[in-house]
DNA sequence: GATGGTTATGTGTCCGGTCACATTTTGAGG
DNA sequence: CCTCAAAATGTGACCGGACACATAACCATC
């Protein structure tokens, strides 16, 4: 329960205390059932090498003595951690975690244990991240985000397992990538809304900045704004203001902005779904129809967008297959006939159309 | 960057395949630098111990092999793995990552690392996810909720870990808690109703059945029961009904329900935000006034809350600061001067009273 | 220049498993 | 009852670090 004080503790900082060991290991095992370790381990790993009398006894000594076998140990013998590493931007966004879930689903039936992180969209963070991460020998890595510092790129580029970058653009990954092309994002959502006849169209976005910048965000903006001035239309209406990530708040707050700034916009396109929603609220403060005043585009088709009135109109990712597929990846590459070539998945994107979006 | 094959495959399964070790190890760097494995150890950890010049050669070698010391065999060694295990209902709520962030706001500087894990509600899956972490040999285990089957809490009772239950009733748990009462929320969400005047009062929570229960909602019903009880009112228009976790689109439903059955229905409490939203949403939809004709209270304080119309009246806790506690808990009973009685610490609860609750 | 206390560095062992290989036991067939 | 392959079990080394302790280098002092 609490720990043993050590005999020369003097309360000042005893750093270098050698806990005791307050775990059955193998050999306690082995000698309660009177049998070699090694047959321990054989029951364990392989059963029905060992007699079915012998594995009886073991078991029931493994049972007595609680014995749980040390993983730790048991990687640096065989070479194979179990860990797959995963760095996310933040736990709090519903569509990161679903890569998350993704993964575990595919994993977790194999043994594999994720070793999740964040970094909060820092790139210097994720460096540090990737640093630590990699200490603990995980079999493979997979990260939400293709957008490195020089030095994660260069612990990355040099690592020996399989790296997968994932819910990210996949050109040029570092080895492989599973994602969709967050530009192609933003040129639907400009196709769609030029499609129903809007030709002011503005957008909602962050403000890229340094270190904390969403880049995926970004992307889609610039695919929308491709896709504007490809039609000939102003891009004078995109909004980049605020810090990454955007929220709820967020969208309210430059929704209004934009509003202020623009009132003859007839259609906006939100970098993330969380954005949009913000919007949408502050629009219905505000007076403003939607879709029959302004049309409201999202990106993300996060689960609330499906609740609020009107339903929000959107573009989908599924995440939750980005994980599974990235998961697969990694089964395949650590498998005995890995594919030669690097893998870039594309799982496409959706316009979900809903109520928020109308037309001229 | 492909795994080398081994000279034996005939491309069936090869199982036993021992990899051959791929990073420099610790005798490398020592070798290169012409120094003993000792050197290259206290270099990177303990480096004032070393002579500056014999240090600037060590780390030369490290950065030429970009060794990165393997920190299970260094685990294997100290006893000490850095690692602190969660157990998450799972990763998609918004709260609970909260606990994480918190979490990792207090342990990453002490250069712990958190092991994740979830176990989508289901105790059976909890029990093997716990079982799973322990053979990590994690430094401590923190896990949000303190239900747990049979298994599961014999497993926690007999573990030498200090071992923390969060977000969830303080009473009598394994060992140390951080959390709240949830039957206190109940109550006051029932208190907060009476004291504005309603008397037909309801509640949407989900059905309790089995191993997939939320029996934190769950405690949270049955203090509001016990709170209209004590003010002699009925408890006949709680609907228990939908399987947990209660979601946006369990809300929505669910109020349907409610109001079909108990036209007559004042104010609900939801046992979620995300429920009470979707609540919201279908009243907009059946043009019923919030909280003129309904009043609607949720509970956990998401960030939806404030940016729907009108703004939802709920009540807080502070997940991320539960996370911070039980972090610093973790740090304290590690530390040399482990508190000797269990922790049971309650970081209480707040009524934030918004637009989505008025009164008689 | 011998003495002794720092400071700096090295050696052997162990952590708790698993691997490769060796040895013993078992049982079918002659 | 012996032979021999197959099945069952055991032995020693090793994975890559860190600890405890030993030894060497340094430097001031007398």
């Amino acid at each position: 329960m609490t720990r043993a004080l050590p005999p020369t503790a003097k309360g000042g900082a005893v750093a270098s205390d050698r806990p005791p060991s307050r775990h059955a290991t193998i050999r306690d095992v082995s000698k309660l059932a009177d049998v070699s370790r090694m047959t321990v381990s054989r029951v364990l790993s392989n059963p029905e090498l060992v007699k079915a009398e012998t594995r009886e006894r073991v078991l029931q000594a493994v049972a007595s003595l609680n014995y749980v076998p040390d993983r730790t140990a048991g990687s640096l013998s065989t070479r194979r951690t179990g860990f797959v590493a995963l760095v996310l931007p933040t736990l709090t966004n519903v569509n990161f975690s679903m890569v998350a879930h993704g993964l575990t689903d595919v994993l977790r039936p194999k043994a594999f244990q994720l070793l999740i992180t964040y970094d909060n969209y820092s790139q210097q963070e994720r460096e540090t991240q990737i640093r630590n991460l990699l200490a603990r020998r995980p079999e493979a890595i997979v990260l939400v985000g293709a957008a490195h510092s020089r030095g994660a790129a260069a612990l990355l580029a040099q690592v020996d397992i399989p790296v997968i970058e994932v819910a990210d653009d996949t050109t040029r990954p570092v080895q492989h990538a599973v994602g969709f092309s967050n530009q192609e994002a933003g040129r639907m959502a400009g196709q769609h809304f030029i499609r129903r006849g809007f030709t002011r169209i503005g957008a909602l976005a962050s403000q890229p900045h340094g270190d904390l910048a969403d880049h995926r965000g970004e992307a889609r903006i610039r695919g929308l704004e491709a896709e504007l001035r490809l039609n000939g239309l102003s891009t004078e209406r995109i909004l980049r203001d605020g810090d990454a990530p955007v929220s709820y708040d967020h969208g309210a707050a430059k929704l209004g902005l934009l509003l202020d700034r623009h009132p003859d916009v007839e259609a906006v396109f939100c970098v993330s779904d969380l954005a949009a929603v913000g919007a949408l609220m502050e629009c219905q403060r505000r007076g403003v129809a939607v879709p029959d005043q302004l049309s409201i585009m999202g990106f993300g088709d996060f689960d609330i967008g499906r609740v609020v009135n009107p339903s929000l109109t959107t573009i989908r990712a599924d995440f939750q297959d980005i994980g599974r597929q990235a998961g697969q990846l990694v089964l395949d590459l650590l498998g005995p006939a890995p594919p030669a070539a690097p893998e870039m998945i594309d799982v496409g994107l959706t316009l979900v159309e809903r109520g928020s979006v109308g037309h001229r």
